[in-house]
DNA sequence: GTCTATAATAGGATAGAC
DNA sequence: GTCTATCCTATTATAGAC
């Protein structure tokens, strides 16, 4: 039950817990973890962390929201943008994945938890977010760029690769992030894309912006 | 906090714990489900659940053997049958897809607890179905059917998809879930197949046999 | 900012009547 | 097979010293 590899350098206190907690909470789930398994982790008492958060929900819930405030940010901002949605979605994929790839916490159980009613307060955010994803995805099937395609399963698709890479990365960064999120958003598109050869005159144009 | 469609006809009480349960532990997780919550959308008393079940993670355990079993058997056929192994993997698609959609429990929390060391004995069986999946895709990389794409990459994309359509479906048995499953079936492969026009041979194969 | 000691309660499980 | 009553442990959180 030691730590991973937080210890090194200095690293706040605060940082630790969030960083330990959001690990134990996705082995084990939130519930599933004690106050006294992440104070062990983080390697300090137990009362020591409720001067650093007020409840073990408040642990969570900033997970909950370096989850979804920032990537929510940048869909709404390409939801708003103009031209080519598939071109708009790609630079969302791209970024979002980054983002996972890139993120020092362990966000798998953010959508464990999210319809949680102890975490109600956080669902207006997540569906801000979905939304704007959504109206993308709309925009991509009704312009002729995308399939003819239920833009439902296109979403829940979408959604289910992001999570899915959420829970693969589990808050240890990777080096080749942008790799993998050219990959897994190649991935999306391919299965989309009413003509593939777009693919390629995609990439060059999110590379230039 | 009461049942949701449990009640009518003559289901027995040890089934109505499991549908329950299973909703239960998908909304507020297993550790955050009490078994007083159980027995109140049950309507029965918490102690009578002891009756039924020896603890409350036999009927985690119970919903995790639900899930992995039927499905490992059908992956482990299909990786050892001959033939294209586009078409076996799409066969397998629709067979698991069409199992998640008719589904009276919401298996949503499997995942969820299967790294969790109180359910460390489910491992193996969940390890054998990843084995024989991945066999079939390997063979499809190997055999020039699909492109040249990271094997790991689309076996995570497949078991994304496949986990994403279990938390859809929420254990609400859908009429249409042929459709649902050569959609999805059809995502997946369109994705992946190096020529999208044996999709048509594939479909047409998979009816016949 | 971390510690020891402890309060307060929630939750899993048992005993035994009906 | 379900009930009431209850035991017992685990867990969140607080108080107050250092």
């Amino acid at each position: 039950m030691a730590n991973t590899a937080t210890k090194n350098e200095e690293v706040p206190t605060r940082e630790r817990i969030l960083r330990e907690a959001s690990r134990l909470f996705a082995r084990k789930g939130f519930h599933g973890t004690s106050t006294r398994e992440i104070a062990d982790a983080v390697e300090i008492r137990q009362p020591s962390l409720f001067h650093h958060f007020p409840t073990k929900r408040d642990i969570m819930a900033e997970l909950i929201d370096i989850d979804h405030s920032e990537v929510a940010a940048v869909a709404e901002r390409e939801a708003a943008a103009e031209g080519s949605a598939a071109l708009r979605l790609y630079r969302y994929l791209v970024w979002d994945i980054c983002f996972i790839c890139q993120c020092p916490y362990d966000l798998t159980s953010v959508e464990g938890v999210i319809d949680d009613p102890l975490f109600a307060d956080k669902m207006e955010r997540r569906d801000a977010l979905k939304r704007a994803r959504r109206s993308i995805i709309d925009e991509a099937v009704e312009s002729g760029e995308f399939l003819d395609v239920d833009a439902d399963l296109a979403e829940k698709a979408i959604v289910w690769v992001l999570q899915g890479d959420i829970v693969e990365t589990a808050g240890e960064p990777v080096p080749n992030a942008d790799v993998i999120a050219d990959q897994l958003a190649t991935f999306i598109l391919r299965a989309l894309l009413k003509d593939q050869d777009q693919l390629g005159a995609i990439k060059a144009a999110a590379q230039s912006g």
